[in-house]
DNA sequence: ATAATTGCAAATTTTTTGCAGGTTC
DNA sequence: GAACCTGCAAAAAATTTGCAATTAT
């Protein structure tokens, strides 16, 4: 899908295997824990130490490659960088689904900011609740 | 302001001089984490341990007292639970303003979540930016 | 060839736990 | 008086660090 080699070249970080595990991990499942991130990855690559995951995802997280998306009740996950999206968040399961963002919202948030005479530069929107997978499983 | 005897009983909890006093200080500041809440309390009740408050923050959000903030960058900070709004966070010098929400913004994520089929129950809206306050702090 | 990166082990920091003594209701 | 809470000290978990060996460019 994305071409990480390039992607982490572009953002002065050498195309490591390591790196290019982690991202690949992480673009597939969407929103990963470090230390699950580890556990998935250390399959494929045995050798893995955690101490490298966390050194890469706070360097990739610096450059901006990676975003800290943190959470109530869990440990932070990280998602890839991408456009402006809303994270809806199931209380049940603990997985998180992006949502596109939505143009009034912003329209909106940058009025309300605006007032306040807040520089803003990041958004990040989190609605909990419980998915359309977990209300058939509790139903049951 | 608030009184915290009652409102630890509410939630059957017992009115600790510990508990009065950690409600008392987020409070007054807003929005604190957990060492930081430690610090100031530990000044005006010496003999406090931090397994304490520990404890206790994890217990009042169990019982809907406090609330958890996960914050991008930062430990997470704790609020008293009240009316949702929204976060104005400052990456500058970290605090974290409340701003009233909106009306149109719950009905936006209403029709968000809605659509998905998502069954929403709490909301965190975090804008992260830089504060008044630091953009005179930066300008001079 | 060079500078960056890795994995390991140890150090540090953060959070949790068990329990004896003290406090609230 | 009973159940709950506290503080302490120890344990466990999470994160960071230093460094020698390895790898990417």
């Amino acid at each position: 899908m994305t071409d990480y080699a390039t992607l982490l070249k572009e953002s002065e970080l050498k195309a490591t295997f390591q790196r290019m595990n982690i991202l690949e991990s992480i673009e597939h499942q969407g929103h990963m824990s470090i230390d699950v991130i580890y556990e998935k990855v250390v399959k494929t690559h045995p050798s893995l130490s955690l101490a490298t995951v966390y050194k890469n995802i706070i360097l990739m997280v610096e450059k901006g490659v990676l975003v800290e998306v943190p959470i109530t009740g869990q440990k932070a996950k990280y998602e890839l960088a991408k456009e402006d999206h809303i994270h809806l968040v199931c209380t049940e399961c603990g997985e998180v689904e992006d949502k596109p963002h939505n143009a009034s919202a912003d329209a909106l948030f940058s009025s309300m900011t605006q007032s306040e005479n807040f520089e803003l530069c990041k958004q990040q929107i989190n609605l909990y609740g419980v998915c359309r997978h977990c209300q058939i499983a509790v139903a049951s």
